[in-house]
DNA sequence: GAGGCGTGGCG
DNA sequence: TCGCCAAGCCT
């Protein structure tokens, strides 16, 4: 059995020092973060700041995530502003980054770090765990990057760099408490906070999926799959089923006002709370019947067009049916004017079903 | 444990 | 062009 001082063997320090030493000098500069100079000087980057940008990255890249991370922070500077804020203003301001169960359990953390917690989000990963939308990632990087506890932070980018330099060859998922226990050994006392960073700096700058910059890797003279000559081969995955199709209709019906129907999907499951056009069910096979049948109400409904649509588990294709019609006050859900679009929680696939109906709807998409 | 859950960029 | 996939969480 290791004893605490193996812990941090000779072999693992040497390791940690090399990535730090690298992370100095190619650190990446991102909104949310502190510089590692700072950091050495004692001062931490905001716990707010940390964890809002932590939860838009799951599975979201850096660079879609800057832009709403600005937004989130000029609307709401503390998380007892977005503990105050309106759900639908939350989801209106993600709509566009997807996964939107993000959304609601993101206010639903800030209210409860506003009403439990005084405001102040607990300090360590145990604390952090098990708020909403807070997994083992986002406790351990929260906890290592915003108050510097020695949590073993690993996200794909770190599977992928810890893979290649043990050339772990069990496939993922089943690999992940080994590989995480690699990534415990490695993490510094000191530095934990920076460690982590640089772990996932190295991840999305050299030791990338395709091609990586191995040359330029402070681990080159450690890592085993490059001994091997395929460091592309790691991490071994699972393979992955095949995607479905399913098909439907959307309907965009407007008056002469230029409003529009919309209506509130069902608070969870796929694009939960979020604004939609009328549609109908997204099915394996086009369940028969005719557009009549299944508008929102009778009309001359025309053709405007296909919108495909690749969703995390299926693939969608949807008929876009438009009409010019007269208010309708029975309808099911509220009419919007056009021109108030942006200001609605509409997800992606809902702006290419409008922007196909009316290619005016939106300046930019 | 496995499947549900978005989107845009890139090779 | 299109398959792949990016700082995961929840059930």
């Amino acid at each position: 059995m290791d004893s605490p001082a193996d812990m941090h063997s000779t072999a693992d320090t040497s390791l940690s020092n090399k990535l730090l030493s690298w992370y100095d000098r190619h650190h990446r500069e991102l909104p949310w973060r502190i510089t590692p100079r700072e950091s050495l000087a004692g001062k931490r980057a905001d716990p707010y700041h940390i964890w809002l940008s932590e939860v838009m990255l799951q599975q979201t890249t850096v660079q879609a995530v800057k832009p709403y991370f600005l937004k989130f922070l000029a609307k709401w500077p503390t998380v007892g502003d977005l503990a105050a804020a309106p759900n639908e203003d939350v989801m209106a301001a993600w709509a566009g980054l997807g996964y939107y169960a993000r959304a609601r359990n993101l206010k639903k953390c800030a209210e409860t770090v506003a009403k439990e917690h005084d405001g102040t989000f607990p300090d360590t990963e145990e604390g952090l765990r098990g708020l909403p939308g807070i997994g083992d990632y986002t406790s351990a990087a929260v906890a290592a990057i915003a108050f510097n506890r020695p949590a073993a932070v690993m996200d794909g980018n770190v599977e992928r760099v810890i893979s290649r330099l043990y050339a772990i060859s069990d496939p993922l998922p089943g690999s992940k408490p080994l590989m995480k226990a690699r990534v415990k050994e490695l993490t510094p006392l000191g530095r934990p906070g920076d460690f982590a960073q640089a772990m996932m700096d190295l991840g999305a700058t050299i030791c990338t999926p395709k091609r990586p910059a191995c040359a330029l890797c402070p681990f080159n003279a450690d890592c085993l799959a490059l001994k091997a000559h395929d460091p592309e081969h790691f991490p071994v995955k699972a393979a992955k089923k095949e995607k479905p199709i399913r098909q439907g209709a959307a309907f965009v019906a407007v008056t002469s006002d230029g409003e529009i129907l919309l209506r509130r999907r069902v608070e969870s499951g796929l694009l939960g709370g979020m604004t939609e056009v009328p549609t109908t069910a997204w099915t394996a096979r086009l369940d028969g019947g005719t557009t009549e049948e299944h508008a929102p109400f009778p009309g001359e409904w025309h053709q405007a067009g296909v919108v495909t649509h690749v969703f995390t588990h299926f693939e969608l294709r949807l008929t876009v049916y438009r009409t010019k019609t007269q208010k309708q006050p029975d309808a099911d859900g509220w009419w919007e004017k056009a021109d108030n679009l942006e200001a609605q929680a509409l997800p992606t696939v809902m702006k290419k079903v409008i922007a196909t109906a009316l290619p005016n709807a939106f300046k930019s998409i």
